[in-house]
DNA sequence: CGCCACATTGAAGGCAGTCAAAGGTGGTGG
DNA sequence: CCACCACCTTTGACTGCCTTCAATGTGGCG
């Protein structure tokens, strides 16, 4: 898995499918028909994996790096829908019957992705409809986190999506609730501010803002979470 | 499917089930099976239907009726996720392991719903994998919708989303492309502007402008598209 | 060392939300 | 039939959050 190796062997490639949450349940011999679907595919940083509009017969299976989907303004401003990463399974926009992808996406890492034709994956699940079952949590998860989304943009400002992110970050690396805890942002600032749906001038003042609250600590990439309640209420909407 | 008629007999609900898209493709006994799980449940106007946070054991299907699914800001703000009518399938994020609802639901007619169990439609699924794809599909369509919501919030002023809605309630009722079609908003002003991420006073504004250009023609919930070409430029992002 | 991408800070302006009040509409009951 | 009431809609004035533009700071890497 790490960087600039060769694309996976299918004895890693099983492996991995064994290990991902999308494909549990399955068979050792399930497993294996999985496996034989799919193809695997590199991508280096910065490489456009499929462009909005074009014709979607496919979805994706993050293996290893990282992807961003997102959407494009006429004025060019980009709006990230999310990042997807190892187990994450992407643009499964394409089991739908009208068949365009509805966002652009790009890795932002070396990566390897394996890739299910529509026809193949339908099929598949006809004979295992564990796999149906799974899918079907996947997409119920992320219909939830663009639930949320859509609540920060329309109901939130920026200082509360701000919040909310580092909150969300803390407990997915383990070390929520405590105050001192230390996060590590894995993207960029400019990244982030247009996953929050603003730019990054904004996300700068607003960091700073809260440092000077006292409620976080900024050195580059890394945020100290020095008082946990303030954060909490600050991201349900309390203001700055 | 009248208002105010009493709950469907058990043939009336076979028979919606056999023309929903998400139950098409089963066999006649599939269909029987779908109807044995299902339990009918009525709402008058204004009933919630759940709570956001409380417990999801299972989903909705809407035989008749109309529920708006929403969220609440700590101010009382209303956003819109989506209006569900006939044949729509909702809160299946019931399906997903973590099972609180993440959102309001509430009736804005009299209306009835089948409800299913989760763990009886996942029961069914395995033996009728036709219905996993199904609710696949239906979940991808759904994603697509949350998604141009999300870019329409973040990428697309009020006059452009109200432009694009216009565009697309004219596709649905038929009308499309030529000057002079009309539509009918089928849900109240206040209701369009808290789906498109707005308040009544904006919507109002956005509307009038687009009259004293000569883009539409307004006359109570009735609208009539005089120039669709400037009405897709609007929607695309050209100033107002 | 110098380049380049990313990040920060300041100043100015606009889109849209809030508040307040009046105007419209449909349904109900006297 | 009309008066009343509730709800929705419209309009005006004001405020503010955030974006835009521009310039400077910073860190990594060839």
């Amino acid at each position: 898995m790490c960087p600039y190796s060769s694309s996976s062997s299918r004895e890693q490639r099983k492996e991995f499918l064994g290990e991902c949450p999308l494909f549990s349940g399955l068979s050792k011999e399930g497993v294996e028909k999985v496996a034989s679907i799919a193809s695997s595919r590199r991508f280096g940083p910065g490489e456009l994996v499929f462009r909005e509009g074009s014709p979607a017969e496919g979805f994706y299976v993050v293996m290893s790096g990282k992807v961003k989907v997102y959407k494009l303004s006429p004025e060019g401003k980009e709006q990230i829908l999310h990042i997807f990463s190892s187990c994450d399974a992407l643009a499964e926009a394409a089991l739908c019957a009208d068949a365009a992808y509805p966002a652009y996406a790009e890795s932002v890492s070396d990566s390897e992705l394996l890739y299910f034709q529509r026809d193949d994956f339908q099929r598949l699940v006809r004979r295992k409809p564990q796999l149906g079952l799974n899918l079907i949590a996947n997409l119920c998860h992320l219909l939830r986190q663009f639930v949320s989304m859509i609540e920060g943009l329309s109901l939130r400002e920026v200082g509360a999506r701000v919040a909310k992110y580092l909150m969300d970050l803390a407990v997915r690396q383990g070390s929520q609730g405590k105050d001192g805890a230390k996060v590590r942002l894995d993207i960029t600032k400019s990244q982030l501010a247009s996953n929050l749906g603003t730019v990054s001038e904004t996300l700068s003042r607003t960091l700073r803002k809260l440092r000077s609250e006292g409620v976080i600590e900024v050195k580059g990439n890394l945020i100290t979470i020095l008082n946990c309640k303030a954060l909490r209420r600050i991201s349900a909407g309390m203001r700055l």
